[in-house]
DNA sequence: TTGAAAGCGCTAACAT
DNA sequence: ATGTTAGCGCTTTCAA
């Protein structure tokens, strides 16, 4: 590792000097011949600072801490870890990550982290759901990735669910679509409210039956698979939202015992919660899938905007993607909108304003 | 953050005492009365030190690079992760995480955790291959996760295949299957033809039949489903084991169309690659998960041991467990043993001998 | 416009 | 047995 100092003396300037050009603060400090010829040999040395050294004056690292939970037992972790990593990388950052059980745990891991020096903090939850921000991430930078913070106490990055199920519904419905079931789950989570809200919606605005029945919320294996025959035998959905793909693969098991075809007598979408189901079911089953790696991308430039305010702020990306019709879309991942709370300047150009939480 | 300067202060004593002190490096150095206050105010000011002032001395950062390829694409980065976080926390580690494509990105990314310090490397693999370590690590300590360092250069852990095989076998054959079949991958995988070799094992050392007919190298979708009806019919398995669970979905159906009845039937084991199919399935089919959370934690200590020889070398876990019968297995998770390579110390309390690679 | 010097928190060689 | 000093690589006054 070449350090300044080498370069200072190959130079034959002082370090200071030195580090004032290499940190870009030599505008008419330096002679700009000096600068040049110290620029270069840093090249051509192929120097590279070293973050400990300078964090101990200057109190920051590049680093960020990325905390999750339950990180362990669901698949997407990969997935939110990737999209973090690309913005961070894209600045510099590196990702101290560490996975906690919210115990006791959590709190001496947070000191781990400040103890490292991290300049900010991510608090990613493997489902959304509703969250306080520990207590030592208070009065830290932090960003809550997946779920919400309840009293706001920093911004959050989650899946607008509300979307999910109205994209999903308008899916189907403009397939063809005319009696639209959901099949949701009995699980006492913000998505399933806020996705049956969507569907609703989105039946409402078409102006297509929207009755209670057409709605099942279902558990797992012979309850699921009881209220799938029903609602078969009892409404004949032409299309169904479901919750997620785990619960659609009842939908199969009715509609072929009835020797209905999915994709022709009956559409599906399914939140992708596992991408087997839809390698092995796919092509009819249309599966939408969680913006994984785009909470951990902006939950990480939205930290950084907030940790480096005076930097621009990079472009954001398309944010939704169009659906494509039913009969191409077999198969098909569909990357969802966000909610982007605790941000006017994200806010600016955010998804279309959509929901409740 | 306290520093030693404050506890030096605090009581009366230099800076280098109090280091000395708190690094254990009193003894016979400093009289115990002063190292015992030292320790007092340490404790009462709750004292921690800066691993990053530290490192500038020591050049030991307390921090581990974790390079993981496909992170993003697979369900399984959050249990190793969470493997070697445990295992480092364990002796006060922590985790500096990327992920990288391969390309040049990957060379880069090395150099950032090279840069921050880190004192080994995690080169993590998401599925079972056969690889090179890159240049840029091969003169560190490194170690391999969930694959094998073709040219030895470093060790590796990852799952017996053969042992999975070979286990899964044993246990249709204890549960009483007699005409045990293999529904394998087309894909050009080590995991494919280690599995494969540990069936046959199986059932050549219980004297049952093995042809050629019994094994079956399937894809997805159509051709799988073909193939699953052809074994049916052509050869009445009574157990089948499968590459994976996303396979066993093919078996299902082609089960329900001849009115055999899964657990009583046909008996399946699969090693799973996604929960869903277990949860949705369950209970007949018996799902072998692969040592993800073990890999990670083992990498991680056979990368401490490298790292820090003098420590004495932490207990081994059981690392194989006793499959359970069918009867009451349904949907159980049953974790295979691991091939541990590269090693002395820790293969003297491995796995038993098995295989191949 | 440049350099010398101090110091971030810690360790380690060298004096007492 | 303890303290003094130097220095890890870098930033940042402060002088020159």
């Amino acid at each position: 590792m070449i350090t300044m100092k080498q370069i200072a003396e190959r130079t034959g300037v002082s370090v200071s000097t030195v580090s004032l050009v290499l940190n870009g603060r030599d505008k008419g400090r330096v002679k700009s011949e000096i600068a040049r010829k110290v620029r270069n040999t840093a090249k051509t040395l192929g120097y590279r600072p070293n973050p400990m050294a300078r964090s101990l004056r200057t109190s920051k690292t590049g680093m960020l801490g990325f905390i999750s939970q339950e990180v362990a037992t669901t698949p997407y972790a990969g997935a939110i870890i990737q999209g973090a990593q690309d913005a961070a990388a894209e600045r510099g950052y590196v990702l101290l990550t560490v996975s906690t059980d919210g115990g006791v745990r959590e709190a001496e891991q947070i000191q781990a982290l400040k103890r490292y020096g991290v300049d900010g903090f991510l608090f990613a939850k493997m489902y959304d759901q509703d969250v306080d921000l520990p207590q030592a991430l208070r009065s830290c930078p932090a960003v809550v990735v997946n779920a919400v913070e309840r009293a706001d106490r920093c911004p959050s990055i989650a899946p607008d669910e509300f979307l999910i199920g109205y994209d999903a519904t308008r899916h189907l419905i403009e397939s063809g679509c005319r009696r639209v079931a959901y099949l949701g789950t009995t699980q006492d989570l913000p998505a399933q409210e806020d996705r049956m809200r969507g569907y609703q919606a989105a039946l409402k605005e078409a102006g297509l039956p929207a009755g209670q029945s057409l709605i099942r919320l279902v558990g797992f294996n012979q309850d699921a698979m009881d209220q799938a025959n029903d609602l078969m035998d009892d409404q004949h959905p032409d299309g169904v939202f479901c919750f997620n793909d785990s619960r659609s693969i009842y939908l199969y098991q009715a509609a072929a015992a009835r020797h209905l075809s999915i994709g022709r007598d009956l559409n599906l979408v399914g939140v992708d919660n596992h991408q087997v189901i839809a390698e092995t079911m796919a092509p009819p089953l249309s599966t939408i899938e969680l913006p994984h790696y785009e909470m951990g991308f902006w939950a990480v430039r939205r930290l950084l905007a907030q940790i480096n305010p005076r930097r621009v702020a990079l472009p954001l990306p398309e944010t939704r993607a169009v659906l494509p019709p039913l009969d191409q879309a077999g198969g098909v991942r569909i990357h969802c909108a966000l909610i982007r709370k605790g941000s006017t300047r994200l806010d600016a150009a955010s998804a279309p304003a959509s929901t409740s939480r």
